[in-house]
DNA sequence: CTTGCTAGG
DNA sequence: CCTAACAAG
């Protein structure tokens, strides 16, 4: 169970971010993410998979308390992400520029003003799977280089940023149950792996997660086939991505299994909110 | 609820055939018609509308005791029939030799020996809708001319039938519950319903249902849509058309509401085996 | 509103 | 195995 904010000795300058690839917002909806938000103690959701026009997203939808964005893909039912906030967005922005990322609605990114100097962006992305064949896997690695440049550019930039999201990749055998049967397996690709090796090791952003939990066994996917959640047979492909302003404000970090409105648990991770 | 055929005098000379529009045989076998048929005393069972391929049709849809028939069309999931009978079949026929009845496996025809001097054909009709646009009701309309020559054919041989089946057409007021409102509705137009007055009152043929039972409020399908079927807004449009030399032999009528497996209803009908 | 197909995951 | 679109009813 994730812990109240009010915990925290100053839980007002404690930031809760929430991913979760909600695999259809509409079935989501349905198996109760919306009473599971209300008392989430979430400040900002990044969702993913929404799978949902704008003209299906109804009032049921957008919960009072919450400012709501939507970018949906242009092919209707398919992918698309979100960001909802409790807290007041300064300015959205939508895509990438490029290709899929724009069309696909696979980026969609809030702009705050906490207060502390600088402006933070909260990102919700969801990278494509390259599961269902070798052309997909192309269009996945394609994605990867385009988005490794606007990433160096973001760093080049100094921009503090937390990209959550659905990543469609393992990190590191710790990330995995089945290491060793998927290593041929998308989303395990040893290619795909050095992709996030570059990410923080060359561009120096930070698994949110892992700069505070240590243990194997958490993961954020799990295969609809068989009783792969209930045996936890798992993939950790949900991240916190933040640039480096934030390392040492990395105050806790859960993945909450027992969520069950999508084949995803939410990835919630808990940021300090001050001026060094 | 409908008696066993143990209450009649000599039940072993009473046939009863079931006609039922399954609406998908595999979410009907999910929603018990099978366990149903198990208790229904039906002798032959006529179903329209099977949606199963050959290699779908798997054991759990051929129950021990039975002789199953199915004639699926060409297109996965769509349309199709089928007869299973408890008592021997003679032979089976499938189509009606044009276009659509042949690729839509929209008729299905079993001969039977039951040692009455004739040989007596049971068949499984669908017929198309009109409901979907202008086209469908063009298809439909074809579908009724060529059929009709088949039923004058089939008088003219002397030919002793039972065709069930699911019309797509009510006759008259009494077999709707709202005719104001859907006389342009297709299955209600004028022209389908003076078809059927010519099957009858030209062809001879007779409709098995209403030989024995005149109530109103009898009805065969009810749209999903709303309440219709708990309040009872329906159509009677699922048929026993019998050949002249059953007039006597008609000896009960159901149709069991209650059995919903399907948003069509069966259509019980006995009739006496015997040599006048 | 429902079945089943298809694409995508 | 699950979601959602689609065609058909």
């Amino acid at each position: 169970m994730i812990p109240k904010k009010s915990t925290y000795a100053d839980d007002k300058k404690v930031l809760r971010v929430v991913s979760i690839n909600v695999n259809g917002l509409r079935a989501s909806e349905k198996k109760g993410l919306f009473d599971w938000l209300a008392t989430s103690d979430a400040d900002v959701v990044c969702m993913q998979e929404t799978r949902i026009n704008p003209e299906q997203w109804t009032d049921k939808f957008k919960p009072t308390g919450w400012h709501t964005h939507l970018f949906p893909a242009q092919k209707a039912g398919y992918a698309g992400t979100a960001i909802y906030s409790r807290l007041p967005i300064k300015s959205v922005k939508t895509g990438l520029g490029f290709d899929i990322a724009d069309t696909q609605g696979r980026f969609i990114c809030a702009t705050f003003d906490f207060g502390i100097g600088i402006d933070v962006n909260i990102a919700s992305l969801y990278l494509p799977s390259g599961s269902s064949g070798d052309d997909a896997q192309a269009r996945k690695d394609v994605f990867l280089q385009e988005y490794a440049k606007i990433l160096k550019q973001w760093r080049d930039d100094n921009q503090s940023m937390i990209i959550c999201g659905d990543y469609n990749i393992v990190h590191k055998r710790i990330d995995i149950k089945n290491w060793s049967g998927n290593q041929k397996a998308s989303g395990c690709l040893p290619h795909e792996r050095a992709w996030l090796d570059h990410i923080y090791d060359e561009l120096g952003y930070i698994d949110s997660f892992r700069a505070v939990r240590d243990e194997p066994f958490l993961y954020s996917w799990w295969s609809n086939r068989g009783q792969a959640r209930a045996k936890n047979v798992g993939w950790r492909i949900d991240y916190h991505v933040c640039t480096p302003d934030w390392q040492d404000k990395i105050v806790g970090a859960w993945v909450y299994k027992d969520a069950w409105f999508s084949d995803h648990a939410p990835v919630v991770v808990d940021y300090r909110l001050s001026i060094d």
